[in-house]
RNA sequence: GGGCUAUUAGCUCAGGUGGUUAGAGCGCACGCCUGAUAAGCGUGAGGUCCGUGGUUCAACUCCACGAUGGCCCA
């Protein structure tokens, strides 16, 4: 091995006289040891208190409104997703002036929690949960509180900030108090009314059923075809004409207003022996086969809308009687003709459809079913001397069909066994019956300002910012289209109503009315008479019909006002194959995986990477890509940090304009990015800021400025008015980066402060201002030149890639070359360091030629240039003689 | 079935008001360096811009229909 020498001969380790880069920031991240640290720290040093106090000084606000979620399991993703970006937009906005103080929120009450709650206590053994309310709620409560705890720390884990320690909880007393009034304020201004909507209820439980509740298992019944005598049609014609209507549920034909057919379907009136009949015409095999009709000759065809208001009779009487008021026929788009006979029978007590359908053309509701399942006097047909009275609704179909037979309506009868709604819990088949509900009016002119609900809901849809654009129009037709709300649930665990005699509300009520409970403790300088609202809602694009529009309705009703200036919606977690995540398909990644495979900063850097507009792929594929981009950020810090160990700048930082041209072009595309991000983060397109900063990192630095500017950093005289100037440059570039990634790379950021040598620095870079762009720094003359210069650069690579292909030279170092560029823009002192090579020559108009130099390697610097003696050349004798001395 | 929405290289994303051979970074291949080293540099190969029609001198960009995925309803 060469020795290398000093001209006097003394021996020196050249490598120990070369400014090598120093630094305790360490390559490898270790996330998931450095961040439990960190939090520990921060919450030792009241960070967070310090920076509320800080907040507390900023004349500007900015309050996001957090969306409840329920506390009924641990954290899954989308909520991590929707935390994250929460976190990020209330952090930049924390870092640019604003007091935008977060406090957290859970859904405490409802469904999803005493589901859960049921079946912990079933699995312990508890035969009847139910059946001491007071003893269940008390567990629903404490169940609830566990889950908030749960996911609190999994919040916080990710680096969320917000107040903790006091979230808003809807079971809180105060929290009730003001859905309390919201519903009190709703019911001044006239909205709130007593309705009857039907439900799904078992009668063995005698209880209302939720959706969730419901298991769908075969069940056997009766499927009937009965005649509506079409008294119109028999009147116009002189033929005793009827529709065929089938149905399954005979039971239900007691509560018969109506029958339904679609406006745009064919129906065909077909006669045989002297009597008609009318059914869907695609259907016609099939229902003539059914009830028997033979030689039939088709009458006429007509759809749907030509038949509307056709005067029928009851299938009960005999239709040479009219002892009953006639059913008319009407119009619904819910009819089908994929089974049956183009015909529904519409009982309004009984369905959801036909609940609507009676809505929509004024027909009363009729349910003659007790709780017990049992019929009503209201089932009574005295003119026909028909009584159903005390009959069970099971039992009563055999009845119906009898009845309907001897009056001979029944055109065919036989059983099928098809899939049912069930009880989960008595295994019973279910059925529908309307019961009383509180509503709240959206047709209704309010009292405060004369306006319906709908119509004042439109406007504020309309005054609201939507991020995207498109949540205005989907908005906008769900609340044009919404009927009343139903608010009033037969559950246990919820909020009494007022009144409301044993029911509890709508969870949606509850957290709907959430803003009036948090917002004052955000916009505590506003009036308390003052109308509330956030600057942002953000939740999934589901909550368009759920929490927005209850928040909005609530809003309207109460303070005429929607609740929020914009809302900003984020998409559904998909795998890399385009599919929802769930368990049956296996897909699902947990984030305390996540956590545990690669750390919460690159959770946050793959959400901050994506386009959460859209739907959000994620699988360990990309998020090892997602790995990858932020090692490479964190590396480009590191070589920043590592070579400002000697640095000071309260000593050595220069003024722009005594920089070195490659360093001022340095500054001024660092400008640019500080510019690109504030807009990306105030935008919300935070993918294209952090795409911005690591192309920054991977170009612009990594690939170009930092390789440039080695030499000067590792060779040069320590205090050289040359070194300093690049050092200058890096000291803001790494001061920038790490601000600008702090509120997306919570720890790392941190991490890379704590190695960052500034003076009077604060105790964390969470207390510090986003850096703005520096007017110093602009020159878009620099900038105009470098991308000429740049692209010659990568010409000239190409150039010289063949040379080192067939090993006349092993580095680009070992290149001279020749080129056609102009002497303007970048002194001819640093096109080597701009090239990085070691001879060039610069010729207007002649073309690139590459070459080996025929200049011997300076020892110290590697360079092929003129040598002073033996082993180095000028620059670094200098250096080396320094250091001797 | 309805409303809203998305579909550009293996991955994440750019592509104002339609206009030359569709871009970036990552990844990949090949090579270099060993003084950012579980790092760094260079070169290169990758795309029927979901499909089919249409408008136009010209469409990834406009229109229609359809496919697939997603959210919300029915």
């Amino acid at each position: 091995m060469e020795n290398p020498v000093t001209h006097d001969s003394t021996p020196l380790n050249l490598k120990d006289t070369v400014n090598l880069p120093q630094t305790d920031f360490p390559i490898r991240a270790g996330l998931q040891t450095v961040e439990p640290a960190r939090l520990s720290s921060w919450a030792q040093n009241k960070i967070y208190e310090k920076s509320l106090a800080q907040q507390a000084t900023f004349t500007q606000t900015f309050t996001l409104h957090d969306g409840p979620p329920y506390p009924n399991g641990n954290i899954h993703l989308g909520h991590a997703l929707n935390k994250v970006l929460k976190d990020i937009i209330v952090r930049y906005k924390v870092m640019t002036g604003h007091n935008s103080t977060y406090i957290p929120g859970w859904d405490c009450h409802g469904l999803p929690i005493e589901t859960q709650v049921l079946k912990e206590l079933k699995s312990q053994g508890v035969t009847d949960p139910l059946a001491d309310p007071d003893a269940f709620r008390k567990r629903c409560a404490e169940f609830a509180r566990r889950y908030v705890d749960m996911q609190r720390e999994d919040f916080k884990r990710l680096g969320i900030w917000g107040r903790w320690e006091e979230p808003y909880l809807t079971l809180n007393p105060g929290y009730e108090a003001k859905v309390d009034e919201a519903f009190q304020q709703l019911k001044d201004n006239g909205l709130i009314f007593r309705g009857a909507k039907p439900i799904h209820w078992c009668t063995h439980c005698e209880t209302a059923l939720a959706e969730a509740e419901i298991e769908y298992a075969d069940h056997k019944s009766p499927s009937v075809y009965v005649a509506f005598l079409d008294r119109t049609e028999t009147e116009n014609s002189g033929v005793p004409t009827s529709l065929v209507v089938w149905t399954t549920t005979p039971w239900t034909l007691p509560a018969n207003v109506a029958v339904a057919a679609h406006p745009d379907l064919d129906y065909c009136c077909v006669e045989s022996n002297g009597k008609r009949y009318i059914g869907a015409k695609a259907l016609r095999e099939k229902w003539e086969a059914l009830i028997g009709l033979e030689n039939t000759q088709e009458i006429w065809t007509l759809t749907g809308r030509d038949l509307v208001q056709h005067q029928l009779s009851h299938p009960f009487e005999n239709p040479a009687q009219s002892n009953l008021p006639a059913r008319p026929l009407i119009l619904a788009d819910f009819v089908t003709q994929d089974d049956g006979t183009g015909f529904v029978h519409i009982a309004p007590g009984h369905g959801q459809d036909d609940h609507q359908a009676g809505l929509a053309n004024n027909l009363p509701v009729v349910m003659p079913v007790d709780p017990k399942g049992v019929f009503t006097a209201e089932a009574n047909f005295p003119t026909l001397n028909l009584s159903l009275e005390g009959q069970k609704i099971t039992d009563a179909n055999k009845t119906i069909g009898q009845w309907m037979e001897s009056q001979g309506t029944l055109l065919k009868l036989k059983f099928i066994t098809h899939s049912y709604p069930h009880c989960w819990r008595c295994k019973n088949p279910v059925i529908f019956r309307a019961t009383p509900q509180w509503f709240v009016a959206v047709d209704k002119p309010m009292n405060s300002n004369g306006k319906t609900l709908r119509e004042t809901a439109l406007e504020q849809i309309k005054a609201t910012q939507w991020f995207p654009d498109w949540g205005e129009n989907r908005i906008t037709s769900m609340v044009t289209n919404r009927p009343d709300w139903c608010i009033s649930r037969q559950r246990i665990w919820g909020i009494p109503i007022p009144d409301g005699g044993g029911d509890i509300l709508d969870v949606w009520f509850e957290s709907g009315a959430s803003f009036k409970s948090v917002l004052p403790q955000l916009l505590s300088h506003a009036p308390k008479t003052s109308v509330l609202t956030a600057d942002l809602y953000l939740e999934g694009s589901d909550q368009h019909r759920g929490w927005f529009q209850s928040s909005l309705l609530i809003g309207c009703g109460t303070q005429n006002k929607a609740p929020y200036k914009a809302v900003l919606t984020h998409g559904f977690l998909i795998d890399d194959k385009g599919r929802k995540m769930s368990k049956s398909l296996g897909n699902v990644v947990a984030p305390e995986q996540v956590i545990r495979d690669f750390g919460a900063d690159v959770l946050r850097w793959w959400v901050a990477c994506a386009d959460f507009k859209n739907d959000l792929a994620i699988s360990q594929n990309i998020l090892k890509q997602c790995a990858d981009h932020f090692a490479k950020v964190r590396n480009t810090i590191r070589f920043g940090l590592s070579n400002l160990y000697d640095f000071d700048p309260t000593q050595h930082l220069k003024p722009y304009s005594e920089l070195n041209t490659l360093d001022q072009w340095a500054l001024t595309e660092l400008n640019t990015l500080i510019e690109k991000a504030h807009h990306f983060y105030t935008t919300y397109t935070f993918h294209q800021a952090t795409t911005a900063i690591h192309e920054f990192c991977t170009v612009t630095l990594s690939a170009l400025y930092l390789d440039m500017v080695k030499d000067r950093l590792y060779c040069g005289t320590p205090d050289s008015p040359q070194r300093r100037s690049t050092q200058t440059a890096l000291y803001h570039i790494t001061d920038t980066l790490i601000r600008l990634l702090a509120p997306i790379l919570v720890f790392t950021a941190e991490e890379a402060y704590a190695h960052f040598n500034a003076p009077q620095k604060p105790q964390s870079i969470h207390l510090t201002p986003l850096p703005q762009v520096n007017p110093d720094w602009q020159n878009p003359g620099l900038q105009a030149t470098f991308t000429t210069l740049l692209a010659q650069r990568e010409d000239l690579y190409r150039h010289l890639e063949p040379l080192r292909a067939d090993k006349t030279i092993k580095s680009f170092l070992e290149a001279s070359v020749s080129l056609p560029a102009p002497l303007t823009g970048l002194p001819e002192s640093e096109w080597t360091s701009f090239l990085i090579v070691s001879q060039v020559t610069l010729t207007p108009g002649s073309p690139i030629t590459v070459g080996k130099t025929t200049l011997e390697k300076c020892q110290r610097c590697w360079r092929h240039t003129p040598l002073i003696n033996a082993a180095l050349c000028e620059r670094c004798q200098d250096c080396v003689a320094q250091l001797r001395i």
